[in-house]
DNA sequence: TCTCTTTTGGTACTTTAGTATGAACAAATT
DNA sequence: AATTTGTTCATACTAAAGTACCAAAAGAGA
């Protein structure tokens, strides 16, 4: 929000620097006033497009990266339940979350279980599946 | 591309369009040149940021859902491993992948051991993790 | 025609995954 | 103090998943 109106504060300053200039063109007569306006044209349009890529962007990261943590509240998962379908989806078995996490694998097939419940999945891969689709998931 | 070269000669239209406004303007007498040059300035800013959006749009739609073909044969999947690939990464047990292709589970443990090794992956969550990384699911 | 790849399928086996049940313990809540 | 919730772990079991090997049939290409 700042930046936009730091963006829009430049603009309105170089849209008067551009009044001067188109003045002082016209005053000494050696500029058409056909060339000015084009470069303002084609300044004013870039400058959309840079703008707009900015904004884009962000959008982009956004969408990708952030997680909804409001639906993992609403699905009831805990946070030992969290890590332990991040580290499905990694394509970890139960032994393996077992060492990262330094608990037994007892332990966490009882978290998949409850995850597959909370998910309403059969597997663990469509527990995965059902994870990305309502934007579980990182990535 | 088509598109481009289209909106390039529509622009370029509208800016002979206005340098006639703005003469007929500046010969009548009655608008300063100051509000021509505004509005050209404020016109071009929002085709900058129109035609940024389109093509942004398609960034995206072309990031999220084209699958990379080349790949797919680069690793050496056949069409038929692709398809169980595809299967899997959406949850399926070998039982219902076999009943929606219309073969025999064993069938389908071959192509998924084939994907395992293709993909080097040791279980089919690591396979689909490899594969969304590598730009070959759709989505 | 012969060869190679793909697709199909089987058997037998090992390894993971997942279920059911029970239980201990800590932390937060009532 | 009593209850609930989350985390931990175990045992015993069933169900999938995956491996290893083999083999037949179809299609593409040399």
């Amino acid at each position: 929000m700042k930046r936009t109106v730091l963006i829009f504060a430049s603009l309105i300053v170089a849209l008067l620097c551009l009044f001067q200039l188109s003045k002082y063109s016209y005053s000494s007569g050696d500029t058409s006033i056909e060339i000015i306006i084009a470069v303002i044209a084609i300044v004013f349009f870039f400058i959309g497009v840079y703008i707009n890529q900015r904004s884009s962007k962000k959008r982009i990261t956004r969408d990708n990266e952030e997680v909804d943590q409001g639906k993992i509240e609403e699905l009831g998962l805990s946070k030992r339940e969290y890590e332990v379908l991040v580290q499905v989806s990694k394509g970890l078995s139960n032994k393996e979350i077992a060492n990262t996490l330094f608990v037994s694998e007892s332990t966490i097939k009882t978290h998949v279980s409850n995850l597959l419940i909370k998910l309403d999945a059969k597997r663990r891969t469509q527990a995965i599946r059902r994870a990305k689709i309502l934007r579980i998931l990182p990535e």
